[in-house]
DNA sequence: GTTAGCACTCAGGGAGAATGAGTGCTAACA
DNA sequence: TGTTAGCACTCATTCTCCCTGAGTGCTAAC
């Protein structure tokens, strides 16, 4: 059943004050507040209206109403406005990103750090992941008799090394002489193409050297299934900020929760990824008790078309999603460049 | 002034009825549940004595005494007795760190779970760092026309890489050579020996080179000096366990802090690395507001003599001392171990 | 269909009393 | 001289009771 417009106006009256206020809203205060031309009475008839098909909430009989979750969903789908970024909010944030990274992990870390500052929630970032990457380059070298370090490439631009021991009789011609075999025999397969019979072959050419090319097959195969998801979650304080959270077992829930972070992983391993845009989970939508609460928010990024990952933030189901969104899309944008450059080399260019 | 074996006693019956129950404890009580031999009454009046020797505090006046931060420092210095972990407590620790490790981050952020697991209280794990670390190698390699990918390796064995971009022309041969140069000037060094005069004749040698030269010596030096500590905190929401942090403002002062990772950090930089020891600070003993009613206990980790880092946990200065301080020597003999074969191969020689 | 009016509900807050755990002090005891 | 019993006193905590005020639902009039 459609709703009137004009409920459509009192449920968004309703819904704004609510997330200003964290108080439920009495029929009253929408017609002293917003400019609606009714009077208490009839928003009241109204608010029972809205009740009943279940968009609105009573905490009790003689509190005001607040939203339910199909309320949140129907406001974030159909009422909401776009919120636009203060200049001063847009330069503060992006002079906040202006600076050089290093490593990768400092950039997720920063970037949570500025995501929870700019919205005053906890942040989530997730370190880009690649699906079904390609080997690009596989070299050894020697570092010192006995240890040899691999450095493991994949198309997407993961970059991973590990030091092994090796006999020492291994020495430098050795090697290059088998990584350079190793590197002809797997450059751009990946994680499947590393069939038992291909393995063998390779077993067999080198086998003097078959327990040092197992670990080291091992290894390639681990950079390439490198998918697992890592999150890190900045800023985590922000949420005691909320009144929902000033009980303390509520806030030890939330607390527990993203403690595990595999739990937020999951949660964002639920989300549809819709490419470049933003996805609201709204309370129970989540899937997990401890965020029956709390809302989340996630904008999804992509790096020269094979990396990816989410940005988002976790909040109380009142929350001002508008603003939270214009301000992720913009942390987004810029986090997109700043990996691009890291990852890519010094420019923006696509990175084939 | 000395204190008699009496008082002794009762502080120390009243610091450990204190650490069970977190309530304020009356001498009645400690009449009744310890057998001092004495009554009520005298115990009254040893306890006005240690409060007027600073080591009780008094909550108000009709409560019982808790400790003060002096009196836990001489319970911790003086009375406490070391706690043996059950085999039960030992084989469990044991076994839940008996796996393979890939990845440092995947060590840190296990272990900093299993201290949290073993003590229930909030786990800080710091990755290990080198200081005045030299140069071991350096090696560069081409991974596809104008991307080169520059690896470094120091000897304390921290292994970086940076992936550049450089113009299309250099290509494997040059790069071999650059990196033979670069790697015959620069081995060996640390960072302070990079003087001007040093680099001027790197760059004049191969001054075709010059600004590639430039970024690749300035990320070595970076490589050098990471001396930055980093640190991993796990199960941050177990402080909500305890008592003291039902009120919520207290909650949102301690999250507020440790989510600023550098405050953790600095605290861990301010304790003197007594070698192979374990740290205790006790509220404002860590020059840190926000840490006046919380504890410290710290044990420091050494690997290969060369690099080194701390765990430990953050609890109540109402803690449990003698359990948490044997299961964290427990911890951390066991991580020096994983980070030994880690960083060093497969065994665990000294790694030079 | 809208609105004014009225009776009713109920959370929250404050005042006041009861409770009980604890203290300090004094006087008696060994 | 050290120890203890006894007693008056303190004070945080809890409970009860009551009031207030914001809000609702319903009805009757416009």
């Amino acid at each position: 059943m459609e709703l009137s417009e004009r409920k459509k106006a009192i449920l968004q009256a309703i819904i704004e004050d609510y997330i200003q206020t964290a108080e439920p809203v009495g029929s009253r205060n929408i017609a002293k507040n917003h400019d609606l031309g009714l009077s208490a009475a009839t928003i009241r008839n109204e608010m029972a209206d809205l009740e009943e098909m279940g968009y609105l909430d009573k905490p009790h009989t003689s509190a005001g109403r607040i939203p339910s979750e199909m309320g949140y969903r129907f406001y974030v789908d159909s009422l909401m406005h776009r919120y636009s970024l203060t200049m001063e909010e847009i330069s503060s944030l992006q002079s906040s990103m202006d600076r050089k990274y290093s490593q990768l992990e400092n950039v997720v870390s920063e970037i949570s750090d500025i995501i929870s500052k700019a919205t005053n929630y906890p942040a989530i970032v997730e370190l880009p992941t690649a699906q079904k990457s390609r080997l690009r380059s596989v070299k050894m070298m020697l570092i010192e008799e006995g240890s040899v370090l691999i450095v493991v490439v994949t198309d997407a631009g993961v970059v991973r090394n590990r030091q092994m021991k090796v006999s020492a009789d291994i020495d430098y011609e050795i090697i290059d002489s088998i990584s350079e075999f190793l590197s002809g025999q797997l450059t751009g397969l990946s994680a499947d193409d590393f069939t038992p019979a291909r393995l063998m072959l390779i077993y067999e050419a080198m086998s003097q050297y078959g327990d040092f090319l197992k670990t080291v097959v091992e290894f390639v195969l681990e950079c390439l299934g490198n998918t697992q998801s890592r999150v890190y979650i900045g800023g985590a304080s922000n949420i005691l900020n909320n009144p929902e959270f000033e009980n303390i077992e509520r806030a030890r829930e939330f607390f527990s929760f993203i403690d595990r972070k595999e739990n937020v992983s999951n949660m964002l391993n639920l989300l549809e990824t819709a490419e470049e845009n933003i996805s609201i989970k709204i309370g129970s939508e989540n899937n997990a008790p401890e965020m029956r609460d709390t809302s989340l928010v996630v904008a999804s990024y992509n790096v020269g078309g094979k990396l990816h990952g989410k940005i988002g933030i976790i909040g109380p189901k009142r929350m001002n999603y508008a603003r939270v969104i214009s301000s992720l899309e913009l942390i987004n944008a810029n986090l997109t460049e700043i990996l691009g450059r890291m990852i890519y080399g010094k420019d923006d260019t696509d990175g084939n």
